[in-house]
DNA sequence: CAAAATTTGTTTACAAAGAAACAATCTCCA
DNA sequence: TGGAGATTGTTTCTTTGTAAACAAATTTTG
């Protein structure tokens, strides 16, 4: 007597299909996945792009502020800023007030590098709930932004 | 003339404070780091106990669908259940009518483990939107589930 | 039926991200 | 003032997860 599971959507999930964190791990790494499909290797990958979004609308943003606000750890942000240096895409500056921190600016060459990025950016995410209507869709990204304390 | 930004809050996002993407990555952070605050180091880590409680729920389960269901990469899959079977949690049987396939079942122990940390893994779940109030919380769970499928 | 293509899982090499320890600087207050 | 404690960033080590190449078994198809 066998009767084994055979696809994915016949699995019991039982009460973990209600579970917030389980399934926000879902969407995340669907939204992640889809992205690759459809945009590709665009040259910048979503977490790059978000990091030079925020210094783009910031200006001499500290390391640490923008950590926070992204949520990226300090040893990584670190990693992140270098490699963005690195591809001249970035400049730090220690500022006079407070030596140890370092401000950060997009080059030039960023600027116009974001600006295109985010057109494709932005049309993708436009995409991203393609399965909701438009109303769910609303609701879904106000109920994000109360829940993460953005609003 | 200078006005730099001092914290997070004051970080200008412009548009990305409305990607579901970048939401949905805070709201999966915040989760996974309060979870840590609350249940601390509590031997089975979320990961961990998904996998074990989707096996639970379907004993004799293959490797791929599993991984399929939970979105774990085959090579990662492959470690996670090695790991757990050193911890002598699960066991792996080839199936005789698909010599490729491997069928995980949970050891006794393990079904013990599992249905003890499923109280404090769903408490914990319960306490997550605290910031929503219940409607809320059930309507993002709902918008949730419909966006990845799960309905 | 036999060769080609696909599926399943493993291995190896690598990338992304976090933890802990550390150094430099700054803040606060006794 | 000056020393204790906090903040900021870096380094090193480890964990977590992915990518690509592979082997074995199965399915497809000519």
């Amino acid at each position: 007597m066998d009767m084994p599971i055979r696809t994915a959507d016949e699995v019991d999930l039982d009460r973990l299909n209600s579970a917030l964190g389980f399934l926000m791990r879902l969407a995340q790494l669907k939204i992640y996945e889809r992205f690759f499909e459809e945009v590709g290797e665009h040259n910048l990958k979503p977490g790059e792009f978000s990091v030079l979004w925020v210094i783009l609308h910031n200006p001499g943003i500290r390391q640490s502020v923008l950590g926070q606000r992204l949520m990226i750890k300090r040893a990584h942000m670190t990693k992140l800023i270098r490699a963005l240096e690195d591809q001249n895409l970035v400049s730090r500056r220690i500022p006079d007030g407070d030596r140890r921190a370092v401000e950060i600016t997009l080059t030039p060459e960023a600027v116009t590098r974001v600006e295109q990025a985010s057109q494709w950016f932005f049309t993708y995410e436009a995409s991203v709930g393609a399965n909701l209507t438009a109303d769910e869709r609303r609701q879904l990204t106000a109920l994000l932004q109360k829940f993460v304390g953005l609003d």
